[in-house]
RNA sequence: GGCCAGGUAGCUCAGGUGGUAGAGCGCAGCCCUGAAAAGGCUGGCGUCGGGGGUUCAACUCCCUCCCUGGCCA
């Protein structure tokens, strides 16, 4: 029997894609009267439909779906944005006074530094700033990445140590929180995060067989092509030009590549599976290191695999 | 049948006046604190087409055979 003072239960299905994340929470929200929060970065997005495998309109109008669809093309997203949004959300999905039972909050999706930044924080530092980015940037093409580090060195020699020389995005980060803030960035890290309070957190982790997952992977970006990516992407690119930044995300960077006749249809859809490949790889690796997680040895949507999932779900409900 | 080009890592290809070989990609492992569907780091891997010969030593030189592509008949 729940205890009344517990803290409400927030389930998190994490996995790379193509693992069937949207299958598994799916039915988990059908059983315990759930709300879906997207974690996918790109699912963010308006208008970007065929390329990020959002849960379809009969999913959506079934289930309640949280952030996706809620940022402009134009627009940035970013790991701080994310959490701030996705942690508004799931205390309004848990506190709505009139609703008993309390509806079960249920995050799914594989961008693992916005999970992070949702369950753990980030550190107190400042948001991004082009104008200076802009800069650096610049100078990493002029001068050499050496350059860049060696400036990040003197201001923040244990950020320097941490982050390799030809990682410049990183690099011109840790530039940018060294200045804005005046102080070095790694001491910031020093004060710690702010993790999400106020829910007990199940996390469920689905880790197919690599050969099963690779073949998911293919089978869904050809998919993607037949379906009309080519053509979406062709109008996102008309609507809003290379500004909009999912326009390099996977799937819609090599269906630019199509269009601007760098690739004939087939190597299109190969490298396209290739990038998502090597994408989810790096995402097991991420997930692997991940804590408190109820690894599942399989794609969710499998039946087994759904019901070993409900009945872990149960037990802490 | 003749002539040319070529057969080197899973793939595409570099290379070497003879001292047992490389790059990119793939693959695998890893990193990640507001661009993360981004970015970066590390690492296997080869009977250098087969067989003979010359040589202390052949992937490299010579002979021969096989295979692929092109041209000519």
């Amino acid at each position: 029997m729940a205890q009344p003072d517990r803290e409400p239960l927030l389930v998190v299905v994490l996995g790379p894609t193509a693992s069937g994340k949207t299958s598994l929470a799916m039915a988990i929200a059908r059983r315990f009267r759930g709300e879906i929060v997207n974690c996918d970065s790109v699912a963010m997005y308006r208008e970007f439909e065929i390329g990020t495998a959002k849960p379809s309109a009969a999913e959506r109008s079934e289930i309640p779906h949280h952030l996706l669809d809620c940022v402009d093309p134009l627009a940035d997203v970013s790991a701080g944005e994310y959490a701030r949004q996705a942690r508004r959300v799931l205390r309004e999905i848990v506190s709505r006074e009139s609703v008993h039972p309390r509806r079960l909050p249920i995050v799914s999706g594989g961008t693992g530094l916005y999970l992070r930044a949702l369950l753990d924080g980030l550190f107190p530092g400042p948001q991004r700033s082009e104008q200076l980015r802009e800069k650096l940037r610049d100078r990493a093409t002029r001068r050499g990445n050496e350059y860049l580090h060696r400036i990040l060195r003197r201001i923040d020699s244990a950020a320097a140590d941490r982050i390799h020389a030809n990682d410049v995005p990183k690099v011109i980060r840790a530039i940018e929180v060294c200045l804005a803030s005046q102080r070095p960035m790694t001491e910031l890290w020093e004060e710690g995060r702010e993790p999400l309070r106020g829910f007990r957190i199940l996390r469920l982790g689905l880790s197919p067989a690599r050969e099963i997952l690779y073949a998911r992977i293919n089978q869904r970006a050809a998919k993607m092509f037949d379906d009309g990516l080519v053509a979406e992407t062709e109008k996102l690119f008309a609507k809003y030009g290379e500004k909009s930044r999912p326009l390099s995300s996977l799937g819609y960077k090599q269906a630019m590549q199509f269009l601007r006749g760098e690739m004939d249809r087939e190597s299109t859809v190969a490298a396209a599976q290739q990038a998502h490949r090597n994408y989810a790889k790096r995402q097991i690796t991420w997930f692997r290191s991940e804590r408190y997680v109820r690894w599942l040895p399989g794609v969710g949507d499998d039946p087994a695999i759904q019901a070993e999932a409900l009945a872990v779900v149960e037990q802490e409900i």
